[in-house]
DNA sequence: AACAATCCAAGAACGAAGTT
DNA sequence: AACTTCGTTCTTGGATTGTT
């Protein structure tokens, strides 16, 4: 496939069809983890040439997307980074929280724009915002692309510091992702305070723990988790 | 009409194999 | 030795298609 980096293209087209002055990227890290907030970021760009190698966070080893957000932090007009915690993940379910975090990292914009583009295909910002949807925005857009490697490099950076005080998780490797160690500390500790409990692992733990209480043939454990 | 299954989109880690 | 690519694994959830 050959790497078409991405544009100013869809930042053009909006303000020539809305009239939008400042248009917003917008795209979030976190989904699918069993810890850690979902984090979205919102970023600004102007014309200008973006810096040499952008595209989508997750096409980018962790060395350059480091080097990168350090780049974009200077070559972005503004942006600015919001969260939603892993207990309102759990009360409000995964669309509501990450409008939630959309909503507090484009309040913290230093202005607020007049239009969004949302990588995906489906709003889950919706009114007031104005919202153009681009799926595979985050290899496409500028914008979108320019959040996508600033707000997984900091929620890398969250977890890592998460990590800290909960060792025998490996956030800092696995950024709250089930992996083997992740899911063995589980096994052996339970959820930390920075575990969605609402997900579909924790029916494994449950039954799991459970099971651990009333026998102790370890050979039956083998399968559960 | 209501419910279930499937597809697609998003988020990601990780290990093996191939390439420089 | 150090990168890159590929295939496999996991999650939620909206939209669509299929079945009763």
């Amino acid at each position: 496939m050959p790497y078409e980096p991405p544009t100013h293209r869809v930042e053009r087209s909006l303000r020539a069809t809305t009239g939008a002055k400042v248009v917003a990227g917008v795209d979030e890290v976190g989904r699918g983890a069993w810890a850690g907030p979902v984090t979205v970021c919102a970023a600004v760009t102007g014309l200008r040439r973006p810096p040499e190698g952008l595209t989508d966070s997750k096409l980018l080893t962790p060395r350059r997307r480091e080097h990168l957000a350090h780049e974009l932090g200077g070559w972005v007009t503004a942006h600015s980074l919001g969260h939603s915690s892993p207990e309102e993940i759990d009360a409000w379910g995964m669309t509501a929280a990450l409008r939630m975090a959309a909503v507090r990292a484009l309040e913290g914009l230093p202005l607020r724009p007049d239009a969004v583009i949302l990588d995906g295909k489906h709003d889950y910002l919706g009114r007031p915002w104005r919202v153009r949807t681009v799926i595979k925005g985050d290899q496409t857009c500028v914008a979108v692309a320019a959040a996508s490697v600033l707000a997984k490099v900091r929620r890398d950076a969250m977890m890592a510091e998460l990590g800290e005080s909960h060792a025998d998780f490996a956030f800092a490797d696995n950024a709250g992702y089930p992996s083997p160690v992740h899911r063995a500390a589980l096994e052996e500790f339970g959820p930390t305070p920075y575990h969605r409990l609402s997900w579909a692992y924790m029916d494994g733990l449950r039954r799991w723990q459970h099971l651990k209480k009333i026998r102790t043939d370890p050979v039956e454990q083998i399968g559960l988790f």
